[in-house]
DNA sequence: AATGACAATGCAGTATACTGACGAATAACG
DNA sequence: CGTTATTCGTCAGTATACTGCATTGTCATT
């Protein structure tokens, strides 16, 4: 016969939305664990790796390719620049548009930083054994193709 | 061949973290939608799924029930309180606590939500065969389980 | 060229999540 | 009993995430 305490937490661990917040916390506390050398966020970094691949991005460019709202990246690139990891200017062809660029050091930091990220990556998924790893992120990533219109930011 | 943008996007998209914070946002994004009605988030129902079960508890109990910040249950409460969905009072026993309840009003809203949280919460796995559904509840549980100890909100 | 639609950004406001520090109350110990 | 340690709640500060509105620049149509 289950406690009353018992019942309550078999009801929120049943509910997806609970298990992928904790996920979410779990995840974020691991990454700023691995990467406190650098003192940056999992999203600084994803806006990081975007731009180090694409280098003079507009901001609603980036928030397409990172999944990540609008605002948001306005937000994120501003402290990414007062720390002068990252740059912007007007864009020339099109005035509305701020380009956002990494510096050497930035692209520098990117590059160092990859090990620590991915040491976060592998740390969070070690509980698995690696074929239940390889399951995990075949059905994470068919739930967030097959659902990508929704929310403020899908990938674009 | 594959283009800038492919090689990026899959770099994302092979990081668990990416996809973790893809559904937590694509799984928020749905639950507002379908309780839309009730102007009420994730957050505030798990609080009051907590003190439907458990009335009269202090916020640090409620922390580690529904494994939210300390810092962070005290706003939830806070807010909840401002609508009359939640009431809280010192405790006599020991008057470092204070106790929140649902009164009525707020049982009965917990009650009504049921039905659009779970809408929310089958639809975001929607996309998934059941088999699938099931191995996916299973793995997140085992890494949740797995990593409890993580994030400063541990469930207890 | 003027107008009107649209696109990129900005700004204000709100909610979740966490850190570190603090005060008040209680518990533990000698 | 009194000192110490711990616990509970709070506060200030920061980061992500979103909503709605406003502003500015571009473009298509007339």
């Amino acid at each position: 016969m289950a406690s009353t305490i018992d019942e309550l937490k078999s009801k929120l661990g049943d509910r997806p939305g609970h298990l992928i917040r904790r996920l979410h916390q779990i995840h974020v506390a691991m990454f700023l664990e691995e990467c406190a050398a650098y003192s940056l966020t999992p999203v600084q970094y994803a806006v990081m790796t975007v731009l180090a691949v694409q280098p003079k991005l507009d901001q609603i460019s980036i928030a397409n390719e990172a999944a990540i709202d609008r605002t948001n990246v306005a937000d994120v690139l501003a402290r990414l620049e007062e720390r002068c990891i990252v740059t912007r200017q007007v864009s020339s062809a099109d005035r509305r548009m701020k380009l956002a660029v990494l510096p050497n050091e930035g692209a520098r930091i990117t590059r160092d930083m990859e090990a620590a990220m991915q040491r976060a990556q592998d740390r969070f998924l070690a509980p698995l054994a690696a074929d239940q790893r390889v399951e995990f992120m075949r059905l994470m990533d068919a739930l967030v193709n097959a659902n990508n219109a929704f929310s403020r930011a899908p990938a674009r």
